[in-house]
DNA sequence: CAATAAATGCACTTCCATTGCATTGGTTAT
DNA sequence: ATAACCAATGCAATGGAAGTGCATTTATTG
């Protein structure tokens, strides 16, 4: 807990309640979820104030965005060392087409993709859908 | 003209008037659109119209869905047999950061995707981002 | 303690996606 | 040709998520 505490002040998050419950929050699931997912799990809190603090800890780079496909947006925290600042999320994403989970797959990295000629890849998002290890029973 | 009637009724979609000028409309365009796209380009036609017949469109196999990133989604014509009934979209996109545009990149197809072990990858949906040849000046 | 700045809560808005239902239009069977 | 039928269209309304403005509370700092 005090931990928690000296990581958001390191990385110039000032220390809330809030912040540190939500916090908590993202770093005990194992997957992504969703700006309603935290909504549910802190009836009493305000949406907008998790919309915001989620948004202050992604431009804090201790959070970042993944757009599974489902058309709403998730959120992880960044793993030591991640280093959203400089390239954006290297390792890809998983989302089980069965129990609607989606989680980061930290170890693997995304492979280098060729563009064609005049094009410019500055970033790359890559989902891989299909049967989660849980939901495909082994 | 002719070639499309038959196309679609090939197809199985019925022909109407308003489904082959939204199919041309897509012929034409070199990129992705949105539904409002569509819409500015048929001022007349109902928006509801626009939405069914891309969905239509979409049952049939000869569009496909394009999540770029942008939270709005996206679709663009199949290509000649493109056999997404089977396994979605080998082929990965590039979205434009400068002139927001999504383009299918369909002669780069998507390299196999490793994922651990009990994970059964079903289909990847790979986009990347940056600076398209238009937009890079050359 | 007073002054100031940041965080929170509430209300409201916008944007896109989606649905229900009435109407129109085209197809098929009598 | 007419009636019966089903699919396509148009209009209105809804829902869900994202985002903003402003007043209020809470924390910081001099
Ligand atoms: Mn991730
Ligand atoms: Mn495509
Ligand atoms: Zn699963
Ligand atoms: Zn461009």
């Amino acid at each position: 807990m005090k931990i928690i505490e000296e990581f958001l002040e390191s990385k110039d998050i000032r220390v809330t309640a809030m912040r540190l419950l939500i916090y908590k929050f993202l770093a005990e699931k194992q997957v992504a979820v969703t700006l309603s997912d935290i909504e549910n799990a802190f009836e009493k809190a305000d949406r907008t104030t998790l919309y915001r603090t989620i948004k202050t800890f992604e431009e804090k780079d201790i959070v970042h965005q993944i757009g599974d496909g489902t058309g709403i947006t998730k959120y992880a925290l960044c793993e030591k060392g991640c280093n959203c600042e400089i390239e954006t999320d290297l390792h890809l994403h998983f989302h089980c087409n069965n129990c609607n989970e989606t989680i980061c797959l930290t170890e693997h990295k995304i492979p280098q993709i060729k563009v064609p000629d005049g094009f410019v890849s500055e970033n790359v998002n890559l989902v891989v859908k299909g049967i989660c290890d849980k939901c495909s029973g082994q």
